[in-house]
DNA sequence: CCAAAAGTGTTTCACTTACACCCATGA
DNA sequence: TCATGGGTGTAAGTGAAACACTTTTGG
């Protein structure tokens, strides 16, 4: 136990970066700080772990605190620990991202944060500390994991139709898709249960709506299936 | 300032999962603790991340003090942080793995570790801590970057024959490979260079050894091209 | 000359890509 | 009836997988 407590400690938080899409546009979730430093600036939702909790639970309470949003589909990213990143001193944070499919819901800032808004990733304002670099790193992350992994449907509403799906990709990866072969690819991976139900109130022909199979999706992993778009 | 010294905080270590590979298995760099908690138990190496140092450099600097192993490739694998993963109390640790192609330099045990030496993957002893559960971590990550990212050159030394890399994937992949569809595919690539020279006293056809092409790497995956085996 | 690993091509199959038109619906 | 997006099939090309024998060398 002595030997711990031989050296100073760096502080230690957690950051999120939270993403949502809205109208064909990625967003991120961002908070103004409230206090210095930065304060006035805008930063990702974060702030210390207590004591008695796990890093992941630190993440997803922050994020509620400061911004009202809960229910997010949250995982780690990565831990940054240059020592000059915060000027108050050594604060080491363990940055998370997490994925949201109610963008249309105003976040609502509380704690030390005056202000929370959804951020279009392509124009992100000036960030706090380090938060641009990391930011960065969630978008590559993003960009790699939703090609091999079916975390999209996160971004969702849990009824969704293959444009809706396509869109989301579109938007995420940054360039186009063939419709007919994006529709061929995703229904032959057998993991989209069609509702029966079709979207309601469009001034066209209504889409077929379509739900994410997850339990099929966690059997055919485990037998070695391979998702990728 | 001040509100970050309102909270106590968590101790931050950072531990090392080092992969060698050595007559076709895969072995990992152990230490034997010389100080409680867990005294005379192995454990991976690692240690207190100082103030003024990156969590990269402590990685690295906790490597080599209590291994003497140096010259490591080693990226940042995830952070542990369960409150009571460390029986002292709140101990995070930012996990990092690493590869090295020098399986047969005994590594010599220095500071608080009593003894170092490399265990096969497959048969760990027991582990300090969580331990184990970090050293999971790293071999699944180690699985999949292979995959994608040219990382097993850092397993062999510099010339290698296509047999050696052969050998190399089938023992990380834990899976066999053929050997003609292997080598049309690797050469394919165009990143290794045939250095001319081939094997010395061996007992049968001596191979062609080859170098990895950095150069060539860095540049093809910036025109987007991708590795992949 | 024997043992041991090096080296080498072809065929098959699956998957990816490119590509254009008719249909249903609400306004 | 028109505007809007929904929905559909085929052919060509590319890459993965399966598969066996000859060559070289040292002992």
């Amino acid at each position: 136990m002595a030997y711990s407590y031989e050296y100073p400690r760096p502080a230690l938080t957690v950051d999120c970066v939270v993403f949502g899409v809205d109208e064909g546009a990625l967003k991120i979730l961002l908070i103004e700080r409230g206090e210095d430093p930065f304060k006035g600036c805008w930063a990702l939702p974060g702030g210390f772990v207590r004591m008695d909790e796990t890093l992941d639970a630190a993440a997803a309470r922050e994020l509620k605190e400061e911004t009202n949003v809960g229910k997010v589909y949250l995982e780690q990213l990565y831990t940054f620990g240059a020592p000059k990143r915060d000027p108050r001193g050594r604060v080491v944070t363990v940055a998370y991202y997490g994925l949201v499919n109610r963008v249309e819901h105003q976040p609502q800032a509380a704690t030390d944060a005056s202000a929370a808004a959804w951020y279009s990733a392509a124009k992100l304002p000036k960030l706090a500390f380090d938060h641009k670099e990391i930011v960065s790193l969630a978008i590559e992350r993003l960009r790699a994991k939703v090609r091999y992994a079916p975390i999209g449907f996160e971004l969702l509403p849990s009824k969704f139709s293959l444009t809706q799906l396509q869109r989301l990709y579109e938007t995420v990866l940054d360039r186009e898709l063939d419709k007919r072969n994006f529709r061929k690819k995703v229904l032959g991976l057998e993991i989209l249960i069609d509702t029966g139900e079709t979207e309601k109130n469009v001034p066209r022909r209504a889409a077929q709506l379509y739900r994410f199979d997850r339990k099929k999706y966690r059997q055919l992993t485990r037998d070695g299936f391979n998702f990728e778009i």
